[in-house]
DNA sequence: CCCGCGGGTGTTATCGCTAACACTGACTCC
DNA sequence: GGAGTCAGTGTTAGCGATAACACCCGCGGG
């Protein structure tokens, strides 16, 4: 036996009809607020409706409008605190604006994976989608985004042909990196994310133009995965630096290996090293030492992602933009010696 | 305009069927492999599905067998580690069956709250709900669960007539307990996490029975939310306390908001302080230093989830419980002095 | 030689809802 | 006082799929 199956099926606009003795058609209005009733009509309605624990059938109303109410998000499967705060963010607003949100995750993003994903949302009859995978493979999966439905992606490439909304990495880049610079260091490391990443480049982007802009050397940029694990790695050969006095990192989870590092080589931060991160996790400011780093607004970022797609969906541009600013929060990794 | 209706509808079985030079049934049958089609004619209404890029209108199909082929899940709105990961770990198992997931999130968890986001997902035809919010607000909200629907909660409270799926929170605490009075502690503080929290609550007990049973004293419990910045303070108030020597705190997070304190007020871990957490977030092994926590398969325990409800949906035992066992990882926060 | 069976296909009804239009009164307007 | 308007309600026709059953045909067995 099915649990929702049992005997008695869930009651029907016409169940409900004909307990408050109107036809089917009243009791749509009353639910839906279209056309005109006789307060006493709806009242009897309305208790029909109590009494049968009437539930409108989605599917049927979906059927007929053509229109779901569902919007569709493809989320990489990780813990990344940017993503997964993004994700909350997209499903406060739709729900405000009464939409669902159903995810397909991806386990490891790539043109195909996402590519699936996608094509398993629209099987779903998805009214739109939003792609949250700040990655150069969910970019190219985009490129291929049929014109006649509407595709968002966040952080996303720029070169696809879908609205991208996504927080200025590179000025936030910029800003950690002059901070470090203005402290008066010779130059800056960067420990960069992983290069297929559009986030990782365009931070390295920013960290590379201010180093340029400012006339100091650039170091040889030290690649992890944006785990802290290869943080810590980068920080056991960055700690083997004669002249190494700043570094900046790709986020925040790097940086905390990163001091890891520096602490077990007996290297004081910001003693002897200066140190900054990105995103601003909700631990940074508990780091030992608390850590600078760069803040990002993921709640605005979903709304704006929402927003977003909802104009795409009303037909708007396929090349809209929206760009989210960063802001610096500043701390002791890079306090005063 | 809307992006999608413009002007061609999607093609429906009827317009393949007219392609193929079949009727829509046949096409239908080739779809679903329900019933027998020659080869021959198999290929043609394959060839025709391609041409026309036919995708199956799932609220017409829904409609008439009744089956959505979603399943809702309830969220906290948090990136709190367990609960976001669990909600993977439940996406994968519910694709790999052929469900999709909606969510529904909860900014606080709450009686009334959790029945909404319940109702909400109700709405949009489920099959059926997993709750993933181990807060007594939700046993409570679970208590008034239909029968005849099928629900089913995660790390959620005993009294509920429904399935419950949880780490045993109380086993990890007596591991974690065992393990610092193994160590030669008189006795073990505790940072707990918020009293309305089911894990919480099972935590704490989990430390208090061990203490209890190896008649050692049993200190004032410390009262946090989770945060790293509850945990700072607890650490703050700890540090005044003379005969401080071990502390088992709640979750990661906390257990690093201590370490910070214990740092600033000169106390050293582990040489003048022990300090055990709990979840194993990624970046525990780079903190300063490396924690000792206790590990929870939330892979497993999502895709124990989907099992349970798939059970529960073919008629299962609203009574049922699934148990993961979490395991000790001891690093250096409780190592040698 | 006829009957039954099963493979392969088509016809029709139906799911529960909304769109579109029809209808009935009462009321307003000139 | 007849026509138009509008509130309030009902009737009918789909939406696009599956379920159920009907049909045709070729084949094997009595």
């Amino acid at each position: 036996m099915r649990v929702t199956a049992a005997g008695a099926r869930q009651p029907s606009l016409t169940d409900v009809a004909g307990v408050a003795g109107v036809s089917h058609m009243t009791v749509s209005r009353v639910i839906n607020g279209t056309g005109p009733v006789r307060p006493e009509t709806r009242a009897r309605v309305l208790a029909a409706i109590e009494e049968l624990g009437y539930r409108p059938n989605s599917a049927a109303r979906a059927l007929v409008t053509g229109r779901t109410g569902t919007l569709g998000v493809v989320a990489l499967e990780s813990n990344l605190y940017g993503p997964a705060s993004t994700l909350y963010g997209i499903e406060n607003a739709a729900r405000e604006a009464g939409y669902a949100i159903t995810i397909s995750s991806v386990s490891r993003p790539g043109r195909s994976s996402i590519a699936d994903a996608v094509e398993n949302l629209r099987r779903q009859a998805v009214e739109g989608i939003i792609v949250i995978a700040p990655h150069v493979s969910a970019g190219r999966a985009l490129e291929a985004a049929p014109a006649d439905f509407p595709v968002v992606a966040v952080g996303g490439g720029d070169t696809a042909p879908v609205p991208v909304i996504s927080v200025d990495q590179r000025d936030g880049a910029r800003r950690a990196t002059e901070h470090l610079l203005a402290l008066g260091h010779r130059t800056v490391w960067h420990v960069a994310g992983p290069e297929d990443w559009l986030e990782a480049r365009e931070r390295e982007l920013g960290w590379r133009e201010t180093l340029e802009r400012h006339g100091v050397a650039v170091p040889k940029v030290i690649r992890g995965d944006w785990s802290s694990r290869s943080g810590y790695e980068a920080g056991r050969s960055l700690a083997k630096e004669r002249d190494l006095d700043a570094v900046f990192a790709g986020n925040d989870q790097m940086a905390l290996g990163l001091l890891r590092a520096f602490a077990e080589a007996g290297i004081s931060v910001p003693r002897d090293v200066r140190v900054a991160g990105f995103d601003d996790v909700p631990e940074a400011a508990y780091f030992t030492p608390p850590l600078t780093t760069v803040r990002q607004d993921f709640i605005e970022v979903g709304r704006r992602t929402f927003g977003l797609l909802a104009g795409r969906m009303d037909g708007g541009d396929r090349h809209a933009r929206a760009l989210v600013v960063p802001e610096l929060i500043v701390r002791e990794s890079t306090g005063p010696r």
